[in-house]
DNA sequence: TTGTAGGCGTTATCAC
DNA sequence: GTGATAACGCCTACAA
């Protein structure tokens, strides 16, 4: 265990003060320019590496980004932190990583968790059963900026990074209806989540400007799980009157749900035409491939990070009621696609 | 933006001085458990939280460990990376997590700011690329414990967390043998990772004690990416004779390969009996579901992460060539059972 | 453009 | 069982 390096080290050996390289190192504009790659270049010869603890004690800010995401185990979130992460490293902060596994509880822990580590600032998307952001009062209340991005809440305090799923929604019940349907289900995640109660009124409204029965048989709310999946397929074998189409808050429990489809005898997509959302790489995986909403999870990581970092360097202000919408995309394919009638 | 509380001003109320409330704080022996709980419910009382870079900066530990995954997006990683969460959360640790998406280069980008951020310890399963430890270098050098945990390397320094692949390899092989497949094939990873290096030893071992086929044409190396499956699908069609039962070293590829064979005709299980290995959700997805192998992600990273925080803690000796291995289960479902031949 | 000096909040060492 | 004090390594008024 050789001894760390410091400031104080390279500053004896080059006869300066370490006040001098502390400047020069942190590319402070008074410094000549070449003391400045004098500096550099020795302390790159002697290995120094700078204490982030030195550091953030002195400046009072940890240089840390607290995240914090339902599940990790999704293509979608997987996409986000990358593109977080890739901001954050190249503005020299951390990222503190966990995730609610959908439970508001372990969310307020994990909220704790991160306040008691000083985080500069929070990047959220909220379990599905979170009720408000009252455990973020901490936060709140000292100023550290909150980013909500995909599962947000409107709150004055926080930035809202989100597609607009209402539209989204709209335009995948709109494109079923393109396709012939007549008469189209739909399968919500918790309503309590923007995400899917946005989706949900661009059905509806899809719905109500072509004329089509809506009503409470065709809306299912569930937990967009494997089993709840099956469980819509049941449900629409027992409808006497089913639906010829069907669109599906999640790829996931979209695709369990036409494999059970397929079980009973329902043919997709002719009997039933079929859209999910998100894109997931399993929508390529089942037969018929899944017609589904991308949106670019790479992009809002990367913009959420970005802002939250802006503002923290004084770049950029996060103003009360700010929403940044990011673009999506339908991607069409066999599930939904039925012979033009003519 | 209230002034944070600190020792002294907890001291000051209590006619104390800040050494003895550091002590009470920290649980120390030699303080009257009095006054211990004096200070303990006065610094509640005034919302006092301690200051982790100050105390880092003193203790000369960041109590921060590192995690480098290949990727977040799978649900294995996403359990595992919940039992450090756990571990890590009750030993008052942080836990920096990355991904390196399968490439060395963002491997060895990771591990330099893990280093830069002096992590005490680094938990890592390598990208399916990365050929040695050099990257790790500095840590060695600096005394910095690693663990290697699912895809790992043989290698004095440090301690590997595995399932026996091997075993696994040769179990879904007999079983698919014991469902009387006579010519089987083994789709793999990339050989550089023990997981699948292990699988396909495993899987020859099978078929030696079996006196079946083996050979070249029967082994396929692959990204295990979807289009791979769909790849070694086309590759079975073309075969003059196929085999008659598949080995897959990940769900997600067997899916997809099983799509595209029933497309070309072949019935899963009857024509070709398909093993999968992962437990990952999407094998439930597929008709037929997929046998495959389980293993404990959640316990994986709670014993990896406790491992290290013993270590760290004194508590337990990483020994050179320590390896712990996990239990695993073969979970046989529709895709491989076939009717008995009497 | 560079140097001086004090302090960020803890904890470890040494006293008492 | 408790207190005084000196670091840990860095940054930043202020001075030169």
């Amino acid at each position: 265990m050789q001894k760390e390096v410091t400031i104080y080290d390279i500053a004896k050996q080059l006869q300066l003060s370490p006040a001098t390289v502390s400047r020069a190192l942190n590319d402070h504009p008074a410094i000549n320019s070449n003391t400045k790659t004098l500096i550099t270049s020795k302390a790159l010869e002697m290995g120094y590496r700078s204490n982030l603890f030195a550091s953030n004690l002195r400046r009072q800010r940890t240089n840390t980004i607290g995240v914090i995401v339902p599940r990790l185990d999704s293509s979608f979130m997987s996409t986000v932190l990358a593109g977080m992460e890739k901001v954050v490293n190249e503005s020299s902060y951390n990222l503190i990583i966990s995730q609610s596994l959908e439970s508001v509880k372990k969310e307020v822990t994990n909220a704790k968790t991160m306040f008691d580590s000083r985080v500069d600032g929070l990047l959220v998307s909220l379990a599905s059963d979170t009720e408000n952001l009252d455990h973020f009062n901490p936060f709140f209340k000292k100023g550290i900026p909150l980013i909500l991005f995909d599962r947000v809440v409107q709150q004055k305090n926080c930035t809202n990074i989100i597609i607009d799923n209402l539209k989204a929604g709209y335009d995948a019940t709109t494109h079923l209806i393109q396709q012939g349907c007549k008469r189209i289900m739909h399968v919500s995640g918790s309503l309590k989540r923007n995400v899917y109660a946005d989706r949900l009124k661009g059905y509806k409204l899809a719905l109500l400007e072509h004329g089509l029965p809506s009503g409470d048989e065709l809306e299912r709310v569930t937990n967009l799980t494997r089993q709840d999946g099956l469980d819509v397929a049941a449900y629409i074998k027992r409808m006497p009157n089913p639906p010829d189409g069907l669109f599906i808050s999640s790829d996931f429990c979209a695709v369990s749900c036409i494999g059970a489809l397929k079980q009973s005898g329902f043919s997709v997509p002719n009997d039933i035409a079929v859209v999910g959302f998100n894109n997931d790489p399993v929508s390529l995986v089942i037969d018929p491939n899944l017609t589904t909403i991308h949106y670019p999870g790479q992009e809002m990581g990367e913009i959420a990070a970005q802002s939250l970092i802006n503002h923290l360097n004084g770049l950029l202000r996060l103003s009360a009621t700010n929403t940044i919408l990011l673009n999506y995309d339908l991607i069409i394919r066999e599930s939904s696609q039925r012979p033009k009638l003519s």
